[in-house]
RNA sequence: GGAUCCGUAGCCAAGAGGCUAAGGCAUCGGACUGCAACUCCGCGAGCGCCGGUUCGACUCCGGCCGGGUCCU
């Protein structure tokens, strides 16, 4: 029977390195579930798994788009079941990894995203109107006014399918039988990491590689690449930018545990050992095994 | 040495002789089923120090300390 391992923690704590050891270790195959690896040619400023690193082992869902698609979560969780439902009938082991609370839970859960025809805009309407809106249609809808993108998106999908974006009680649902592997350590730690990694993606030519895809439409919401835009557009320096993308990277890394400590109940915790990496492989595949 | 400006939360910063001292950023906490590395929400100080004036000073006056600018 296949092992389901889910490698979960923020970003830049070593989750990338942990999965290949653990997959290594079963023989097993790698699921990214990270929305940023999920575009072509954006590599440097993704930390995405570099071909030296995935030491042979298959990698999926790395790639999958260009940078001028908007890809959903919809399309990750019919593209990521199929190759996890073809992994599991073949009898293989699996790793999905990945920094995206969401993705990792449309994959794993029964989130259910219906089909929609076309979306709206709905410009005219200030931010209290698309308020009342939703509230006529679902009064207990935990949306904020001020949150515009939800409100539109809420009405949008019941325009297009009739259907209410609530709180699906499927939502806390395993489709699969798999293993919560968290990776964490301390808030200092982490921000320090984040810095430093932050430096070394400026020294192998995130400028560079910036500048060739910033015209391209996804560029622009990612981090790290969006503010190189900035300071290529000449609108902050080069120092600026730098700090911009630590702060946002930290902002980001303080999101998923958010979203981790809540969203999901059954995380087994490892601490990263930044002296010894071994350890925490060890720790983590004897916990696996046992 | 002289002149002058300034000193408000971790940072930037508004204001004012007497109701609860704007705002922004960061930090921290939180929400989140279709751009999720997105979008959004919540939380903090009593105003450099000492003394004076006053019914009352963070706001006025003096001194001190710290910083900026200019002059000799």
């Amino acid at each position: 029977m296949s092992k389901i391992i889910v490698i979960v923690g923020p970003t830049a704590v070593g989750k990338t390195a942990l999965s290949v050891e653990v997959a290594k270790h079963l023989n097993a195959s790698i699921i990214n579930a990270d929305a940023a690896a999920i575009y072509k040619d954006a590599t440097i400023g993704t930390a995405k798994v570099t071909k030296e690193e995935m030491n042979d082992v298959p990698h999926y869902m790395i790639d999958v788009s260009s940078l001028d698609n908007i890809y959903t979560v919809k399309e990750y969780q019919e593209e990521a079941r199929s190759i996890l439902d073809r992994l599991i009938s073949e009898n293989k082991n699996v790793v999905i990894v990945g920094g995206s609370g969401l993705y990792t839970k449309a994959l794993l859960y029964d989130y259910k995203f219906n089909d929609e025809e076309e979306s709206y805009t709905y410009d005219n309407l200030t931010n209290e109107e698309l308020k009342e809106k939703v509230d006529s249609i679902y009064k207990d809808n935990n949306i904020h006014v001020n949150n515009r993108k939800r409100l539109e998106r809420f009405l949008s999908h019941y325009e297009s399918t009739g259907e209410i974006i609530r709180n699906f009680e499927e939502k806390d649902k395993p489709l699969y039988d798999f293993t919560l592997i968290g990776l964490t350590t301390t808030r200092d730690k982490l921000y320090e990491k984040i810095d430093k990694r932050v430096d070394s993606m400026i020294e192998k030519g995130l400028i560079e590689e910036v500048k060739l895809l910033k015209d391209k439409k996804k560029t622009k919401d990612l981090i790290g690449y969006k503010e190189i835009i900035e300071y290529l557009d000449n609108k902050v320096s080069l120092e600026e930018a730098i700090e911009n993308i630590k702060r946002n990277t930290k902002k980001f890394a303080k999101r998923q545990y958010t979203w981790y400590n809540n969203q999901f109940d059954n995380i087994n915790w490892f601490n990263t050992d930044y002296d010894n990496f071994n350890n925490t492989i060890n720790e983590v595949i004897n916990f696996i095994d046992k």
